[in-house]
DNA sequence: GCAAAAGTGTTGGAAATACACCCATGT
DNA sequence: ACATGGGTGTATTTCCAACACTTTTGC
């Protein structure tokens, strides 16, 4: 056998905090983490297998009790790093959960948290834990009531993607446009008119032509950008008022 | 004087909650309720006196511990009926706040909630505390971090309040198309077309035309209408898409 | 030379904007 | 009669949606 798991320990340690927590009667404090990841042209989402027997065989989002002294950010960017070696990740508040019954052992109000992160470059830290990629579609019903918060999360995501330059976060830092073009309609759903894509993401002005080309494609290789993050800072925001409803 | 004033009671009890919590290492977890009016063609909010020494003279958002066996909407809810008398608000869970040091009795996670409610159906009720509607824009410093919870959540109604029928809380059933190009224009604090405002509401096709008229007023009376949320809840959501940043 | 995806423009319709005059009421 | 805001229509522009063919590369 190897030595014992770091994070069995702290699992360990978890479940005893918990109790603690029961016994005062007081509230827990978590944070759970929405880890999106984009692969096979499908949007993925890093799942953990449960720890509790009650929901055993079953998988739950990553999460963690927030500690004392440690603002929500902070354990956020925590667990992450914990889990998958990561630090330089996109990671955005979503939701508070609080509904009395949400976990078995003990009243826990957790806040969740959207994270977005490149598959390519992490997979291995990965191989160590009881951690896989999930396709969203096929997924059983997950532990505690996460199957709510990733819907949630998910619905945030399909909104935020639309207005904000979040796609990229999970994207090599130089991609083509098929693999955005890809990308949001494996968020969004829906099939997408390349030209007018194309032309949008253009005369957005916010991609940068790299003069580098697609390589090991069976087919004519297509351009790779790059998103200009100073110039999208300095943009000028208009666009006030559109009301629709 | 007058018998004990039972918030008053209340602030003691929670005082020494929160003193339990400090000596316990626990984390608290609270609500707040960003309470907008809309009174006088401006928005207001509704705050109390702070009771903590360290924040004497300013204001705060309304808020209190969440209970043990209470959800977050609850405690919302509740806070609401406590303070306003009301309990058919409109009502919306905005951010987790959760920096370490932003309340200085103990370590506290709060969840702001936006509510929205009409001003000329509750003079009653505030009379009795030391509640007041403040302008947005003339406030001073609150306490704790509420100014910084206020402006999020006043930002958070502004994009909202263009693509959901909220604004119709802060005003009386019947209202006349100026009152509610007021409402837009103070949430928004932008100047828009009367024509094309208009045009833009009526070719929505959710108000309906009460057939009656103003009174009261210097000038033509306008007529009043009424939102209809049931045709609102029924129309077809469409308009998937819409990439820009 | 063939398969597969890259790359590229135009057009018609819908929605947003800008804008000015007459009307109904209270004083 | 006059002051105040209510009520309305049109022309222009801008944005979005639909749509097909040629080019480049790997095999």
């Amino acid at each position: 056998m190897l030595a014992q798991n770091p994070i069995t320990a702290q699992q360990k340690k978890l479940t005893s905090i918990l109790q603690q927590l029961k016994s005062d009667g007081t509230i827990g404090v978590s944070v759970d983490c929405v880890i999106f990841g984009f692969d096979e042209n499908e949007l993925k989402v890093l799942l953990i297998k449960s720890d509790l027997d009650k929901f055993e065989g079953q998988w739950s989002l990553l999460g963690d009790l927030v500690g004392n002294h440690e603002d929500l950010n902070e354990a956020a960017y925590r667990i992450l790093k914990e889990r998958t070696g990561m630090d330089d990740v996109y990671l955005e508040e979503v939701k508070a959960f609080g509904e009395v019954g949400r976990h078995p052992a003990a009243r826990v109000v957790t806040i969740a948290y959207c994270s977005l992160i490149n598959i390519q470059h992490h997979q291995l830290k990965i191989h160590d834990n009881e951690l896989h990629w999930h396709r969203l579609n096929t997924l059983t019903n997950l532990a505690f009531d996460h199957k709510k918060i990733l819907t949630i999360c998910h619905e945030w995501l399909q909104k935020r993607i639309q207005e904000h330059p979040l796609g990229f976060s999970l994207l090599p830092k130089k991609f083509s446009l098929r693999e955005l073009q890809n990308l949001y309609e494996a968020i969004l759903h829906v099939k997408l008119d390349r030209r007018n894509f194309r032309k949008k993401f253009f005369t957005m002005g916010l991609l940068e032509d790299t003069k580098e080309y697609e390589t090991d494609v069976p087919h004519r290789p297509g351009k790779l950008y790059r998103f200009n993050y100073e110039k999208y800072k300095q943009k000028e925001r208009k666009k006030w008022f559109g009301i629709d409803f």
